[in-house]
RNA sequence: GCUGGCGUAGCUCAACUGGAGAGAGCAUCGGAUUUGUAAUCCGAAGGUUGUGGGUUCGAGUCCCACCGCCAGCUCCA
């Protein structure tokens, strides 16, 4: 063996260090400024310890605290996770130490103790914690036989079990800071004074294993930055997505309520919360036209025999309200809107000549969710689905695949937002032999390459029944939305017997194609008052205008533009209140109303209006009213994002 | 569904260790004011303290059950 090895550095360049060099060896070597800072490596793309030696070959990247990488915030964390645990095993020597991985945004660890963790708990842990990290306790990686590790967590079940599943193959390690030890794969930072920027968020309850019939434990959520600054932004973004919140918007905005005499996740739309619906539904309406699909009805209560002839009762009953009796048949409320399609299908022999066939229904279905999992208007037990089922031939899947990419194009382009698609392929329980899904699963490809886009896959994350498209979108800060899906299903047509014939005059079975462009009208609405922070642009505000007069001299002349306003399509309304201007000003900007029309002796002279543009301050502009209804008519037909 | 927390006026919040008729701001209503771009003044009304039991001389406050909400887990559009 060599008493010298090589590295590869980032820019290609390599390096000779000593045999038995570690990450920190090779920092040093380059530079002291960059040894301080280095906090782990990455060694072929996987994170290590700073203190691991390196190997001849290797190509090694130094992770330091200052490029505020990924994976930098990774070892932090992670890191961050431990000086927790050693924090509560301090205070509570008993508790048993379940996962405690870092996450997005922060990290968290599982604890098994009597009695959840109370704020108090929670603040007297994070100052323990400031004493583990002050004490500076090196992270030292230790590789144990499978023996010497069950002799180490003998008193800790739940990492017993967790030892018995580590492969025969795989190296056992453990690491120690100070009074801590913990079964861990690593990799850390350095010492336990790099985690100073820390702050606990959160205990609540998780399963162990996240398996709900085992034990509950107790997670306590923090989060942990390099510096203090970026502590502090995060907790800002927090409270900055507290404010966004629909719920609170839509209470303040009077868009829609949850009240008790209706029941848990059932939502009813005030009539500003319903025109926003309405918009939604008219533009998406709109846009199906466009591509030929076809609207239906199906019944809202049918019999149970539906349900089982489809497979949801068998697979899908605890999601779905209880059934109602009558004339001694049993019927259900519809969780989904599929089954009903495919009997409009099923109704009449079909031809290869009548395919695609495209059918939407924006109906409501109820679901009956698990009270614990309700949430506002993004999960709710009433939902409106702007769904639609695409049964087509084999050979037009790509195509049908390719249209619905494109509609959700048109829609986030519209929306100004940013998404990416993920296909999910067979997973290991499904039903369809492997050549459907060899074909089914290349049409999805070949749609997905079509649009040029890049999209990730997810091996194995497929239905039973086919494969899907997912699409994930993000927000106004940041955060990532589960939005539109496109799903395969080999498994109703087969249900119910779909046929078409073909050309060759034999019977054949056609693909049916779930899908959803905004979901639900619940959840995107929710998403959309998020995202917008109730300031929603004109052509989906609920009141496009308010018409302020100065004075009550200038009422009628208002009410005269409100008219005018109304009868271009606009929703206007009047504030003739006796309150002062500004008073009014200041409410129609709460309201988020986007146009502010002030109506005084000059306006009513010459024709005008005095526009304030939704959060542009005292700069208004004085337009001939002409002017402002071309204006904003052409900003609602072209749907743009103003004001 | 599970674990924990919370439930006071339409909204946001007060009410000392259980102690007299549960207070305030905003919103609402009435009056005054007639306002030129983010809160004009005065007044009034508004609550069986989520619901039902219990403990106590006395319960918003303590106990039990139920309902709902919140956070998380699980599930998911």
């Amino acid at each position: 063996m060599s008493d010298q090895i090589s590295v590869i550095l980032p820019d290609g360049s390599e390096r000779l260090l000593p045999a038995g060099a570690t990450g920190a060896d090779l920092a040093a070597a380059i530079g002291s400024g960059l040894a301080r800072a280095a906090v782990a490596v990455t060694v072929d793309g996987e994170l290590r310890d700073l203190d691991r030696p390196l190997a001849d070959g290797d190509d090694v990247s130094i992770v330091t605290r200052r490029d505020d990488s990924e994976e930098a915030l990774y070892a932090l964390r992670h890191s961050a996770a431990h000086v927790l645990a050693t924090a509560v095993r301090e205070l509570y020597p008993d508790a048993g130490i379940g996962f405690g991985p870092p996450i997005e945004n922060g990290f968290y660890y599982d604890f098994d103790v009597p009695k959840p963790f109370t704020p108090e708990d929670l603040e007297a842990i994070e100052a323990k914690m400031a004493e583990v990290a002050k004490a500076a306790y090196s992270f030292d990686r230790s590789e144990l036989t499978r023996q010497e590790a069950e002799t180490l967590f003998a008193d800790d079940p739940l990492k017993l079990e967790r030892l018995a599943e580590i492969p025969e193959d795989e190296t056992i390690s453990a690491y120690t800071d100070g009074p801590f030890t913990d079964l861990c794969r690593g990799p850390h930072v350095p010492a336990t004074d790099e985690v100073k920027h820390f702050r606990l968020l959160s205990g609540a309850g998780a399963y162990w294993r996240g398996d709900e019939t085992r034990q509950m434990l107790q997670r306590i959520y923090g989060t942990a930055f390099y510096d203090a600054k970026s502590l502090e932004e995060h907790l800002h973004r927090l409270e900055e997505a507290k404010k966004r919140d629909h719920r609170k918007i839509g209470q303040a905005l009077d868009l829609f309520s949850f009240q008790e005499e209706f029941g848990p996740g059932l939502v009813a739309w005030h009539p500003k919360g319903a025109r926003i619906q309405m918009r939604l539904r008219r533009w998406i309406e709109d846009l199906l036209t466009e591509r030929d699909y076809e609207f239906v009805y199906t019944p809202h209560v049918t019999s149970e025999a539906l349900f089982e002839r489809s497979g949801h009762l068998p697979t899908y009953a605890e999601n779905m309200y209880p059934a109602m009796e009558g004339d001694g048949e049993s019927f259900r409320v519809k969780p989904m809107n599929c089954p009903g399609h495919t009997m409009i299908y099923a109704a009449r022999p079909r031809s290869y000549r009548d395919l695609p066939l495209r059918l939407s229904e924006i109906a409501n279905v109820y679901r009956y969710e698990r009270s614990g999992t309700l949430h506002g208007l993004l999960r709710v037990r009433m939902l409106t689905m702007d769904d639609g089922h695409i049964f087509c031939t084999p050979e037009q899947v790509e195509d049908e695949i390719f249209t619905c990419i494109d509609l959700i194009d048109v829609v986030m382009g519209t929306l100004g937002l940013d998404y990416r698609l993920d296909l999910s392929t067979r997973p290991e329980k499904r039903i369809g032999d492997d050549a459907t899904w060899d074909r089914a699963e290349a049409a999805l490809r070949d749609a997905l390459d079509r649009t040029g886009r890049e999209y990730g896959t997810d091996e194995g994350g497929g239905a039973f029944y086919g494969p899907k498209i997912d699409i994930k979108f993000k927000d106004a800060i940041g955060r990532e939305w589960q939005g539109a899906t496109i799903q395969l299903d080999f498994n109703l047509p087969e249900r119910f017997e779909l046929e078409y014939i073909g050309q060759d005059n034999q019977p054949h079975r056609p693909v049916m194609i779930h899908r959803a462009i905004f979901g639900t009208l619940e959840r995107f609405t929710g998403f959309l008052i998020e995202h917008f922070a109730g300031a929603f642009p004109v052509w989906l505000a609920p009141v496009q205008a308010r018409v302020l007069p100065i004075t009550d001299d200038h009422a009628d002349g208002a009410a005269e533009v409100v008219d005018r306003l109304r009868a271009a399509g606009l929703e206007a309304e009047l504030d003739a209140r006796s309150d002062t201007l500004s008073y009014r000003v200041r409410d129609g900007e709460m309201q988020k109303v986007p146009y502010l029309l002030v109506v005084g002796d000059r306006e009513l002279e010459a024709g005008t209006v005095a526009v304030r543009a939704r959060g542009s301050d005292r700069k208004q502009v004085v337009m001939p009213l002409d002017e402002f209804v071309a204006k904003v008519t052409g900003e609602i037909s072209g749907r743009e994002l103003a004001p």
